[in-house]
DNA sequence: TCCCGTTGCCCAAACGTTTGGGCCAAACGT
DNA sequence: ACGTTTGGCCCAAACGTTTGGGCAACGGGA
């Protein structure tokens, strides 16, 4: 890798020590395309590169970066990096942004105003060249402000205003999860619908809604609770809901965490899921086909959204025109609804 | 924040507006204890922290770090960010950075050998200034390597030699997960054990091992499985475990998301956790207090882990002498062994 | 009065890179 | 033989910061 005590290697080091000037080793090393020919001959540029890989150059990014004023990095701020959803959300943008030569930096908001606003500034103290927010809000001045600052961002998962954003296509994952419970006859239904600021739950409630709408039935305000997304928040709604007389048949909970804690109060209940009442949650959590009783869940390409929201983000930056992109979702029917495993 | 379409705000045109020397402004926004006085008047000095304050002035570390050779950049890397484990370990590490005005980098090495030379070379070429490895190996030449090569880094949560680490005291975490199964009368149980070459699982199972020896009762070799610590690795072994007729009556498995394949394989075997088969688990994961059938787990301080190996790495960066770091973990014990809940 | 120590600031170099603009010689066209 | 192109390289400036060393002016002690 690196020789022991050596010096670091610079352009300065090469370029002496084979007898060139600095910006020709410069230029070779950095576009063999179009300036690779106009640099240096074929042999020099060889006899450059060969002691370049010798030595393990790696161009310092405080001087390239002092230079061109960009930093090839990527800030990346989502509510918590130990929610597995944005975990693997971060894992595609961060795959992508290393086939680019670019590197990431994840920091956490915890969904709370102050802390993005004080980590946002630290992203930008480092000088990245964009940003991909996770932790966007319905109504969201502060991305308005930014995007007024001209500071460059794409969203990710969750959508505002019309920033750009790469998401998945929610309204249709919420008509997919009502076509399941209808198609299993439930008329009778409850949403836990997570925080209203999210676009997520919003979107996955709505669409949800409408299809039960557009069959003829009406969901009663009083059978869509918000919660937290987590499992806490889950077994509170769950609670609540399976503690009436006339408790739904089937519970839609728009997040797998929030599900996995409506599990848990079912059981507290005395009530068998799958059996006397259904459960499904959303996002397809690698977890959901592993509880002991399955969770039917809606599958959400996170790894895929997250890849392209980077693309979209590098193409922004490259000063092209983008556009927002809606990732369809894919039903994963399970035991927890009394469905039987996918397949024939 | 930022004025729309203002030029960067730098030393210079801090030093230029106030007729200053570009000097002078550094050392005054710099050190205010040793330097301040020495810089400038108290009068300059506050002329010039007020005005640094309104431009909303952020040195650029491209100036700063080709300057002074360090980055203010800590490398973070670990098998998968979306392991909630290393994922909140990561949480704690990135808190402590950035209340010391340090910035992470986290990157994914997915256990693999070849991966990790290339993002650790990422890293370098990035020009971190130390390194947090979450992915050591029991015997680890990699890491060996990088130690001779100058190269500052510690460990966090797996230890490997005799490089600096802080972990889990993991050793007394499998003596109190063996000591819990023997209160309850377990004398025939089998160990989930991870894979081999990770020191928590191996650890772990040890300290498992030792109390059990200690009590009189030899667990045979072929009680130890090995797998994966995910839920499919843990479900096969259990399977595994469970399918043969003399099967253990209890189930330690060194992680909790392996305990939860094998709450899942032991469902399919028909099997009551709790009053048939007794499962535990390892690490207290938020899920495991909230699943349908509460995990019985051993608690560890993972963030506050990933804080002391940050402290442990600026004090290895500072040129302290440093040491390793062992947190005691505790049992909760909860209805998948029986066990009831916490309490008097 | 002279000297010395502070105080309060400025000067300049250096870190490593990129990039617009040279400049010399060889190759080419007529 | 003479101009023009082009290949192949060098020059120098600039990005923003830190920091060892100045250098005046001023105040105090002898």
């Amino acid at each position: 890798m690196a020789d022991p005590k050596a010096r670091p290697v610079t352009l300065r080091s090469i370029a002496d020590q084979l007898g060139l000037h600095i910006s020709t080793v410069s230029r070779v090393l950095n576009g063999p395309a179009e300036d690779g020919a106009r640099a240096a001959s074929g042999d020099t540029a060889e006899r450059i590169r060969r002691l370049a890989a010798e030595l393990g150059y790696q161009p310092d990014p405080h001087g390239s970066g002092l230079r061109t004023g960009r930093s090839r990095l990527i800030g990346v701020l989502v509510p918590r990096v130990s929610d597995l959803v944005l975990a693997t959300i971060y894992e595609g943008i961060d795959e992508a942004a290393g086939e680019r030569g670019l590197t990431t930096i994840a920091a956490n908001s915890l969904d709370d105003d102050e802390v993005r606003r004080t980590r946002t500034k630290m992203l930008l103290a480092r000088r990245v060249d964009g940003l991909i927010f996770g932790d966007a809000r319905l109504d969201d001045a502060f991305l308005d402000r930014l995007a007024a600052d001209g500071v460059r961002f794409v969203l990710v998962n969750r959508r505002a205003g019309n920033h750009p954003s790469v998401t998945p296509d929610d309204r249709l994952g919420g008509r997919l999860a009502a076509e399941h419970l209808l198609d299993l006859g439930h008329t009778d239904v409850a949403v836990i619908a997570g925080p209203p600021f999210a676009s997520t739950g919003a979107d996955r409630t709505a669409g949800f809604l409408d299809h039960y709408r557009d069959s003829g039935i009406r969901i009663p305000d009083a059978r869509v609770l918000h919660s937290a997304f987590d499992t806490a928040g889950g077994r509170a709604a769950a609670d609540t809901l399976l503690r009436s007389p006339d408790r739904p048949t089937a519970i839609f909970a728009v997040n797998d965490f929030a599900a996995i804690g409506a599990l848990g109060a079912a059981r507290d209940h005395g009530l068998r899921v799958g059996a006397d009442v259904a459960i499904m949650g959303y996002n397809d959590t690698p977890l959901a086909a592993e509880l002991p009783i399955p969770l039917t869940s809606v599958a959400v390409p996170m790894h895929e959204i997250g890849r392209r929201a980077l693309e979209l983000l590098t193409r922004l930056l490259a000063g092209e025109q983008i556009e927002s992109e809606r990732l369809a979702p894919i039903l994963a029917p399970r035991a927890s609804t009394g469905a039987g495993q996918t397949g024939p």
